[in-house]
DNA sequence: AAGTGGTCTAGACCACTAC
DNA sequence: TAGTGGTCTAGACCACTTA
């Protein structure tokens, strides 16, 4: 994987934007990056293509290749995931411990609302993962999960009380990169105040996910009740859609 | 910019995606989409990323290309937008009539935080923007917004209780499609209460945004302050860095 | 006119999956 | 083994910006 050329050019660039090896925020044109890396216009593009989207520079045709001087100048406001993917590794932790504790572990009929979202039929069953999750003691999110049974058989106790992706790729080799999410406000639950320690007037944040699987198939629907203090959600977002 | 070959060819596909014509869940490979759209693999595979990257299709390599059953089964999942450029015209409006209300406007020295985020220098100035947006008389979100003045020179009252973004279309040719957000929950404010008909107990959504225009100068820090019933936001997310 | 990014081609070879 | 998507090349021509 990091073996692959644009992969390397990629690296390479950000490496020599952050040494700020580009004082005037100009990158070399294509042509000389080609010539540069010894590759093709086509893989220096790719290169760029994925840094444009990803928000660390900007193209402008006809005049160049520009750094945003956000990305450079200010890392603490451009840190972002744009992702609740294993959550027990997205959440910054900033040196304190995560803990789950397991509050809920069934197997039930998907309704209809489950069968829609992760294309299930009736009569299958989920799992049904209710978790409390926790830094240092502060208990910062209640999760509520549903996986499809048939796509992860050998869910138990202990599994559930980790990190369920970690074991999907460790026992399947399967991992989860796409999902897609909706994030909201709410105010806060009387249980929302008594697990979160929070008071009436403080609200919760709420994200729900479905995930997928490399192959397309959804895997998991999650409800995330997030103390609103730990909802912060960084996207970089763009319109373009030259993919 | 419709006249482009992938850009066809990706509307193509998303149409007939909707038509059901692929019950198979699977499209054909792309040697195959080569021939029938007469065009090289490389301008297939381009329609094809960018569906990917949408969420739209999961490509396996060496099985093929699948529909995300999502997409086509359930649209009122799969509506999103990840964005909130363009306000006025980025949230739903149902139908409703939407209004806004100038609260302030004025324009100050920007402070450090203003500085760094715009990528102004001390001494440069920026309009400051308070306006009060509403759906049918329910207002919705309180939009606090910082432009530079060297960027938008000719920002007068009447331009500002309007859309920014197309009055800026109209004069410059400039568009804005990249953002950086950030999303938050808080308690309301007295303020936020008295402004969005909230209860004490209801909280508000904030969206911060840094919004660029297209050669990637900032453009506008906005800080909006949501009803919490009307902070949705939406996303595809895509680790796999692919672009 | 020169320079720069955008689009597209035709093809080679590789990596992975299914049978 | 055959089929499929992934990576990469070498180059042509176009569109836009700058001078």
């Amino acid at each position: 994987m990091a073996d692959l050329v644009y992969r390397k050019i990629l690296a390479d660039l950000k490496q020599r934007i952050q040494n700020d090896e580009f004082p005037t925020q100009k990158l070399p044109d294509e042509r000389s990056l080609m010539v540069e890396y010894d590759v093709s216009r086509s893989t220096v593009k790719r290169a760029l293509n994925i840094m444009a989207n990803q928000g660390i520079i900007f193209k402008k045709r006809g005049s160049g290749t520009f750094i945003n001087p956000l990305y450079q100048k200010n890392q603490t406001i451009f840190q972002y995931e744009g992702s609740n993917l294993g959550v027990t590794d997205s959440f910054k932790s900033d040196g304190k411990i995560p803990s789950i504790k397991l509050l809920e572990f069934r197997v039930i009929p998907a309704n209809e609302e489950l069968q829609t979202e992760l294309f299930l039929n009736p009569g299958d069953f989920v799992y049904e993962i209710k978790r409390l999750r926790s830094f240092d003691d502060q208990p910062f999110m209640i999760e509520l999960g549903y996986i499809p049974i048939k796509v992860a058989p050998g869910l138990s106790v202990e599994t559930v009380e980790g990190s369920i992706f970690n074991f999907l790729e460790g026992s399947t080799g399967k991992t989860v990169t796409k999902s897609f999410m909706t994030i909201a406000a709410a105010p806060s639950t009387p249980e929302d105040q008594e697990l979160l320690n929070l008071k009436p007037v403080e609200p919760v944040g709420i994200m729900e996910g479905i995930f997928f699987l490399d192959d397309g198939t959804p895997f998991e629907v999650s409800n995330m009740r997030l103390h609103y203090k730990y909802l912060n959600y960084n996207t970089f977002v763009n319109l373009d859609e030259n993919g």
